[in-house]
DNA sequence: TCGGCTATGTAGCAAGCGCTACATGCTAGA
DNA sequence: TCTAGCATGTAGCGCTTGCTACATAGCCGA
């Protein structure tokens, strides 16, 4: 069986306990357990836990674009897309992604190199998913997309909007 | 010598490692070594790595509010506050400040009990600070904050707006 | 002078961290 | 059938974490 399949097989578990525990949580031995083996092969699979963590944060990124509703092509004004979104954004089943979101950004400020490629290419694609069902310019999306990130960010820290 | 004197003596040195090394780094024994004192000191001082932290990131989000300009009263439109503050906010001096409050409010997301008391007095702060220049309610005080925040929240993450 | 309180140094504990050394079972190709 | 290499278990290393036990020096009031 060659080494991908591993990698594949091992990712949904990863990714799940990393959402369920956020990136302090996501250290070796608790994920190997999550995942059914040992910290000794998840190293062995994935090089590095840099390595690891790029590879979870990944595919949970993919699997939070999928669970997304697709653009029917229909461009909307900035008011109504916001409303849309903060609407679907204050849904609790999607808490872990805001909460690894966040962690994700903080870790990138201390450890760049690991880090902060992965935050970037995420920001990249929500800032296009909301560019897609905007009716603006890709700087009208990015307002948009930073006024989402703000609420949540607040939200977090214990001030939800009112 | 009284204990509050010692600390507010401490205070200082401790919050500038906080804010070059960001909370990750303020660990007791690094902590200690850049106040002149050992962890054992710093647990005397103020009982618990949590009340310390506390302390110094009181200290430093009053630091920081006495760092930026008094209103002179006059309010000004959603857009007109967003423009000063964001130019403002874009000092590379203030970045430490941003990278501490993300840290912040990621630590507050698994330890809350700790954190979110601090993360929620310092949000209120800012947007006190923000309502009383906005000609507005504090519905649009709150919109702004989450703005600005989520700006520096992408810049974090290697996404400047353009 | 003595007794108690504040302040501080030294040493260490138990837990967790990423990672590695070493041995070994298993299986597929020559 | 032999062998090379993939896969995996066991054990442990060196380090950092928050925090504590214990001893003790200095000072201040009775």
């Amino acid at each position: 069986m060659p080494a991908d399949t591993h990698r594949a097989q091992l990712l949904p578990r990863l990714a799940e306990h990393m959402l369920r525990h956020g990136l302090p949580g996501a250290s070796l031995r608790p994920l190997a357990k999550a995942a059914g083996t040992s910290d000794r092969m998840l190293i062995y699979h994935f090089g590095t836990k840099a390595g690891l963590t790029a590879a979870v944060l990944e595919h949970i990124a993919a699997g939070l674009e999928a669970r997304l509703p697709r653009s029917d092509g229909r461009r909307l004004p900035f008011e109504a897309v916001f409303d849309e979104l903060s609407e679907a954004f204050r849904d609790p089943a999607l808490a872990p992604y805001h909460a690894l979101w966040v962690e994700l950004v903080a870790a990138a400020i201390r450890d760049p190199e690991t880090y902060r490629p992965i935050a970037g290419r995420i920001a990249d694609r929500f800032h296009a998913w909301i560019a897609a069902r905007l009716d603006g310019g890709p700087g009208e999306a990015f307002r948009l997309l930073a006024l989402l990130d703000g609420y949540a960010l607040l939200r977090l820290a214990g001030r939800p909007e009112t």
